[in-house]
DNA sequence: CTTGACTCCGTACTTAGGTACAGGACTTAT
DNA sequence: ATAAGTCCTGTACCTAAGTACGGAGTCAAG
């Protein structure tokens, strides 16, 4: 349970020291404890907390999303089946993206492996590869 | 191979119009025949193209990389080993992609499944749940 | 016990990715 | 053949998510 400084914590994580404050004005870490001074002070799990918003945000969710997923969580007002309800709606959003991901890199590896010397140059091969039926055939040396 | 005017495509994938126009500029979908008028005529795979870009971005990739997806493919200055080793750079993007989603996947089933009565209330459960050994269990009615 | 690096806050600026006009030409259903 | 609905171009505007900055206080290494 180091303690940390919101310089530390930013170069922990890789983000920027303002980014950090900005995801407290949002709402997305929570206000840490202060020194005397006035200075925050993060323990080790802020850390996780900041690569967590991290991490969703590069597979495209929104801060307002991330949100969504923080807040999933007991609330006087929301039933557990409320919370199982809300879970399986983000676990859904998570399946579509897998698919899609999936799809990508199917996709991707189909395009690798044909560029095997020549043939007709696709104008767009990668959508070629995505329409699992056609032929993708790259001309090259 | 229907003919469709910008509407039409833009109404077809769920984007604005201006979108359209917008990717257009970006480079990201060709500049289509037009007819006399100077109306833009696409055929099918616009929406094919136009629906890529979507879902790419849903991914989390920016209209930069969905450009350089694009560009995977030859080109008089690269060598089929330069397309692969591009295509293959984007796989690892890819893997590492699926592999957080597969994370939070199993963390929001966690959650979904351990909100089976009273017991501690997790500060973030969804966090928590992430870190695979800890216990999450939501306390509710 | 100072000096250079770090922190605070508030506000202003920036970038990516659109979105919305304005003002005019084209299309299409009636 | 006319009105409603589209489309054109160019430019201006907008939102999300930061990022930078000024002026002042704080920390820690020498």
């Amino acid at each position: 349970m180091t303690e940390l400084t919101t310089g530390e914590l930013a170069k922990k994580v890789g983000v920027n020291v303002e980014t950090i404050r900005y995801y407290e004005r949002r709402g997305l870490i929570p206000e840490p404890p202060r020194r005397e001074s006035g200075h925050r002070q993060y323990s080790d799990n802020a850390v996780e907390r900041v690569l967590f918003i991290k991490h969703a945000k590069e597979l495209g969710f929104s801060l307002k999303e991330i949100l969504e997923l923080f807040a999933l969580r007991v609330d006087p007002r929301t039933t557990c089946a409320d919370v199982k309800r809300q879970a399986e709606d983000k676990l859904s959003d998570i399946d579509e993206k897998l698919n899609m991901l999936q799809r990508f890199k199917i996709a991707l590896e189909k395009l690798s492996s044909s560029c095997i010397g020549r043939g007709p140059i696709s104008e767009c091969p990668i959508l070629d590869a995505l329409q699992s039926d056609s032929k993708v055939n790259i001309y090259h040396n």
